[in-house]
DNA sequence: GGCGGCGATACCGCACGGGTATCGGCCCAG
DNA sequence: CTGGGCCGATACCCGTGCGGTATCGCCGCC
């Protein structure tokens, strides 16, 4: 499995061969064989071209959430042998700079539980918690809604919050008590920043680069971008910049979530402290 | 790992052999092997007994999600192939005598929409349809809230309806306009009847013994049980039989739901059919 | 028409999975 | 206290299968 869903991402056999460092017959006859056995054209060898038929496509995602389920698995386990004893520790996934208080509460609060368990924070960066947690890197993790899907994960919710305009301080928009979104978007020198894609390069258009928050932050206070951000990261705002609420942008509500099957001890306290600390 | 999953759950490598088909030393050479490649111990080898470490239960969860994961793939991707062209079914999965006219409605809704695809239905007892949805022998599944669980499932809400309290037709409590749980679960003539588990065997206790609806209601009707369902039901039953609401019955909800990764063409449509004729 | 790219095929060797025989520890019966 | 039986581990052997190299067949392109 691990074979063709290189070949399908690759769509090259040589090539992903060369990512599976194998040769590549061995790898031509595994996908060969993987057709015979479920009985199904997998892909389709056009003249110099392969292509993903439609079981082969089905294929793909089922694997690739199996593979998930696999690594999950080995990762899981091997956490849990290392740990001392009845202590397995736990992994909280979370977006860098987000949701900065309330994580801080939530440690606290879950760290005076009489049942505690050892808690590693994992910094990831925006949509990664997902697969985080699929594949076991992460036991637990907040997410934000709508940015974050939580499709196959159960959740909590925590909070729900509105958003802000993040602005140069002085900016003509800052005497305005409340904006809309389009009021925001639409200003030419103030453009929203671009970010990197998952696969590190960044859209085209109009808009500086950033590549954090810090960095976006910074980008702000200089007059060269604004954005639109929930509005509990008013208390992380520097001097310089300022918030004002906007009206019609989602409201952002923040879920803890973890992998259906694995509620151990750990997360589930975790998540207990977590409903109570918001509530 | 399906090999860790056998000896796990008969904790005994003799039996578990038996049961993989294979001798008893490759086992636990695998098993050895798979230890010493996860840096684990998973299973303590007592004398004369074995037991799961803590270890061992993490990977026993994860390594039946992992498993399902894998038999999900090859079951959809077989039946992604053999499909004409562009027209891959789906298995709707659904508790036997249950939400019968809604089940009605829905597919002759969804069978007079434009892009139908075949649906297949799969009747399975009750809490069977996640373990369907998830090692892949069915695409969708109707579940009934509170009675199932939807860990892991995406799910769209269809209809919500209180229970009512299943009697013999002329039996003092049908005068009653409405009823509470206490009133019927008590009753020493009418016990509840029992149900056979996973296993197919009994709980012990009072109460006659049924393997169906057909076989409840039969019992329901000679004076023999009674029984609290949902009030949809209504519609099904026979002659002999009464029904009187039961306030503080959990109410019961009626969801769509479906594995998250694979939203193919022919389960978004079905979702889509089903919401619209729920609203 | 020759060349080059790419997947399939042919063939070989080794490593790993599975089998049988046997050991070692433990409980229990006598 | 000792022998037998149960059960998992170990030792050793064998065949299958996976991975490697060499080569073919096909097609597009210069």
């Amino acid at each position: 499995m691990r074979y063709f869903v290189a070949v399908a991402e690759e769509l090259h056999f040589g090539r992903a061969a060369q990512r599976l460092g194998i040769a590549q017959p061995p790898l031509s006859r595994a996908i060969g064989q993987l057709e015979r056995r479920l009985g199904a054209t997998l892909l389709a060898r056009g003249n110099r071209v392969v292509t993903l038929t439609e079981a082969g496509a089905v294929l793909l995602r089922e694997a690739r959430a199996a593979l998930a389920a696999v690594e999950a698995a080995e990762r899981r386990t091997r956490r849990a042998a290392l740990a001392p004893a009845g202590q397995a520790g736990v992994v909280l996934a979370t977006k860098a700079g987000a949701s900065g208080e309330l994580l801080a509460k939530l440690l606290d609060a879950y760290a005076a539980e009489p049942d505690a368990v050892t808690v590693d924070l994992l910094l990831c960066g925006v949509g990664e918690q997902g697969p985080m947690l699929r594949d076991g890197r992460a036991d637990v993790a907040l997410l934000h809604l709508p940015f974050d899907t939580t499709a196959g994960l159960d959740t909590e919710e925590l909070r729900t919050e509105g958003q802000v305009a993040i602005l140069p301080a002085g900016h003509p928009l800052t005497d305005r008590p409340r904006l809309r979104t389009a009021d925001v978007t639409g200003l030419p020198d103030l453009p929203m920043p671009r970010w990197p894609g998952p696969d590190g390069t960044y859209p085209a258009g109009p808009g500086p680069e950033a590549r954090d928050h810090t960095q976006l932050l910074q980008l702000i206070a200089l007059g060269r971008a604004c954005w639109i951000a929930p509005e509990s990261c008013r208390s992380q705002l520097r001097e310089g910049l300022a918030a004002v609420p906007v009206d019609d942008a989602p409201t952002v509500t923040t879920v803890i979530a973890w992998p259906p099957h694995s509620r151990s001890r750990g997360v589930a306290g975790l998540v207990r402290t977590a409903v109570r600390v918001c509530s």
